[in-house]
DNA sequence: TCAATATGGTTACAAATGTAACTGTCAATT
DNA sequence: AATTGACAGTTACATTTGTAACCATATTGA
C-alpha cells in the first residue's frame, strides 16, 4: 500500500477555509479601518440591514454566529446608537433588534463598499470562476439546509 | 434611489465564510474528539504529512497560519512525540520539522477519516455541486497567487 | 397551581488568538 | 571585524472567543 494518496491541497475543508480567509481579508480591512467595526459587528449590522427587524437568536442562526458573539455585537452597536432594541409584546424574554437611522446610513455606506468589492472579486476571479464558486456555494447551502447539523 | 440592492445572501465573503465553517465543523469534531487536536495542530500535522520536511515559516505560508499559531502547534505536536525538529545545517535560525513514526501513523489515520469525509461531502453536495465548488476554489487560488496580498 | 423543563439572552471564567516586543542568527556594508 | 538591518522563531500581554453557568420568562403537564 502506498504511503497515502491523500493530498491536503485537494481537501475541501482546507481549501474553503483558506479561500474564505483570503476573500474576507480585504473587505475586513475596510470596515475595520474606516468604521472601527469588528467582524461580528459588521455581520450583525448586515443581517439587520438586509433582513430588517430580527431577534438576536435569528441573527445568530442567519449568520451562524455563536450567541455570545451576537450578544456582544448587539451591545457594541447599541452603544454606538446604530441599533435599538424593543421588547416583544407577548414574550418578554425576546428583544427585537432594529437599526437606527444612523445605523441604516452606515449600513448603506458599507453596502456600497461591499458592492464595489464584489465587482472587484468578479474581475479577480474571472466570470467563470465567479459563477462556479457561486453555484458551488449554492450546493453547500442546500446541503446545510437539510444536514443533521 | 431604492433603499439598497445589496443582498447579504449574495455576498461572496459572507457565503464563503459560512460554508467554510459548516464544512469544517464535522471533520473538526473528529480530530478534536478522537485525537484531541486543535485546528492549528491538525493543519500542521497535515502540512508536514503531505509535504514532508518543512520549516515553521513554510508551514505558515502553506496553510496561511500566523507564525505564533504555528509555533504553538509545533510545540504541542513535539510534546506528543508526533513531530521532531532538526537544525538546519547552514542556518541555525531555521529548524526543519518532520513527523515522527508515531506522527506519521496518526497522520495516516486522520487522512483516512479525511478521505471518508471528502466522499461524504461529494455525495452531500452532489457531483455537480462538488465540481463547481472545486473549480471556483481553483479560481480563488489563482487569484491568491497573484494578488497584492 | 405548582413543579419541572425549555428558551432568549447575559455574564464569568478559561482557552485561543493576534500584536508587538524580544532573542538569536545571518548577510550586507563600512 | 564592527555595525546595521533582516529574518526565524518564541514569548508576554491584551483582545477575542467559546463553554458553562446563570437570570428571567415561558410552557408543559401532574
Amino acid at each position: 500500500m502506498e504511503a497515502s494518496d491523500f493530498d491536503l491541497e485537494q481537501f475541501l475543508p482546507f481549501r474553503l477555509n483558506r479561500a474564505a480567509e483570503f476573500v474576507a481579508l480585504r473587505f475586513a480591512a475596510a470596515y475595520k479601518a474606516e468604521y472601527g467595526l469588528t467582524r461580528p459587528e459588521w455581520r450583525t449590522l448586515a443581517a439587520l440591514g438586509s433582513c430588517g427587524r430580527m431577534t438576536a437568536t435569528e441573527v445568530g442562526v442567519h449568520s451562524t454566529m455563536h450567541k455570545t458573539k451576537v450578544s456582544r455585537a448587539v451591545f457594541a452597536l447599541e452603544e454606538r446608537r446604530w441599533l435599538k432594541r424593543t421588547q416583544h409584546e407577548d414574550d418578554r424574554r425576546v428583544e427585537h433588534l432594529e437599526l437606527t437611522v444612523a445605523g441604516a446610513k452606515a449600513y448603506q455606506e458599507l453596502t456600497k463598499l461591499a458592492r464595489d468589492y464584489s465587482a472587484e472579486l468578479e474581475t479577480l476571479l474571472g466570470t467563470n470562476g465567479f459563477a462556479a464558486l457561486s453555484s458551488g456555494l449554492t450546493a453547500v447551502e442546500k446541503a446545510m439546509a437539510k444536514a443533521p447539523r
